[in-house]
DNA sequence: CGAGCCGTTGAGGGGATTCAAGCTCAGTGG
DNA sequence: CCACTGAGCTTGAATCCCCTCAACGGCTCG
């Protein structure tokens, strides 16, 4: 999932200066809302971070203070149960924002770790806070993205919490799908996540996991990678709704 | 689950201004963040409403303009998935608020329909909007329901998809204690309810209750209540988690 | 009173888990 | 160079949990 590097320095400009001119997820991320006055005013306290596959970029309980824009590489969120295991609750892709608690001086509700290497930048609450009560374009922005999430958590419980296996781990290979990197690959978890993710055991999901190479949903790109046919998925989630 | 009625006009002024001030859900509902003088700006735009029992309040789609709170009972969130099956993704009971999209000019993202006799406060949008600006506390109040819905459907997946079906009734037991009535009885779903909160059969639903009631976790008072026990319930639980 | 809904209980079958054994592959150190 | 190791993946066989199908009883309502 290495979506190209995407360069946060103003081109030509002063290279200390990390503002989000130039980023290609501006568009669709947080600060979109605003325009390049407002961005002058902010980009020297927002940090780019990376982190490598399985760090966590923060913990459950932490009051880290600050919200984070995805730019690149995929998250999980996750929860455990009094019981010790852990379970996966949602994921968020390029573009979405993250720990958004921390704006209402709360401690993160989940751990976040990273499922692939993954580009954020970090944005402290109180620079949020100061632009908020002049920008309303941004508020606005902000709870579009908390609805998202929202919305995200509702279809999880729908789509991949319910029914029989099968027909869950297909409907989580149609929401990889969503994060599909710039090769038309989609990012394939060990078994062992898909298991959070899905409830099962990793031996069952291995099992799943052959059987949709076997009829061709997916094809195997190195461990971490797979190529998903569309056509091939459709009409074996078809045939899970019927027979 | 009958609280008893909330007065909603103002004592001893004027009978057709329907006003918050003696709302009993104030302190913890959204408008808990006006003054006084700001709810008289309002009340004439609030309608209270109730539902009976498996009445819809909106339908996934619906463009309604409204938001709601909840003055009393219980409300659930379906979704339906492309084989013709719903499952519940979520409940929300007094003091919460419900359909915030509308607010974003966004269409309602689930069927929402009332678990027991309901009482909603409806808020227009355009009502939200022209405040907004002004009261900055309000918005404040609005991300913290947001942020609290997103918990809860984090929590439900982590509590209520997971795991064998006996811990998962469990945890449902226990979160129905949240929504304890006035004499201390809790809502019973029906057995086809739990089923799709629990992703589970009727059957399976009946024979856990049935268990529930032998082991002494609840004891039936009605057909759509029961009274629970709660050191019963957290020790079946960690029996559970035990063994 | 019959009809229909809801809840309960039983018997049998199927799907996922459990337990177990190999397998590949990368990293390590002799 | 190659055995050694350990983590992750796969596969098999037996078990168990939950579903399916079925019958029956209580209850409300037309």
């Amino acid at each position: 999932m290495s979506h190209p590097p995407i360069p946060i320095y103003r081109q030509g400009g002063h290279p200390q200066q990390a503002i989000c001119t130039a980023c290609e997820v501006r568009r669709s991320a947080l600060f979109g809302a605003l325009d390049e006055a407002a961005l002058d005013r902010i980009h020297l306290h927002i940090a780019d971070l990376a982190f490598d596959t399985g760090e966590p970029l923060y913990a459950r309980g932490d009051r880290g203070g600050a919200v984070f824009t995805l730019r690149a590489g995929i998250v999980r969120f996750e929860r455990s149960t009094e019981d010790g295991s852990r379970r996966i609750v949602r994921l968020a892709g390029r573009g979405d924002l993250i720990g958004q608690e921390a704006l209402l001086q709360q401690a993160y509700a989940d751990d976040v770790v990273a499922c692939t290497p993954v580009q954020v930048c970090r944005i402290p609450r109180s620079l949020v806070d100061t632009l908020g009560e002049a920008e309303s374009a941004l508020l606005r922005e902000l709870m579009q993205r908390w609805q998202r999430a929202l919305d995200d958590a509702a279809s999880w419980v729908a789509e991949l919490a319910m029914g029989p296996a099968r027909r869950r781990m297909l409907r989580l290979m149609l929401r990889l799908g969503d994060y599909i990197d710039e090769q038309g690959c989609i990012w394939m978890p060990r078994r062992d996540e898909m298991g959070a993710m899905l409830d099962l055991t990793p031996e069952t999901a291995s099992r799943l996991v052959t059987w949709m190479r076997q009829t061709g949903v997916i094809e195997l790109r190195g461990s971490r990678l797979a190529r998903l046919d569309a056509g091939a998925l459709r009409r074996a989630l078809e045939e899970q709704d019927a027979g």
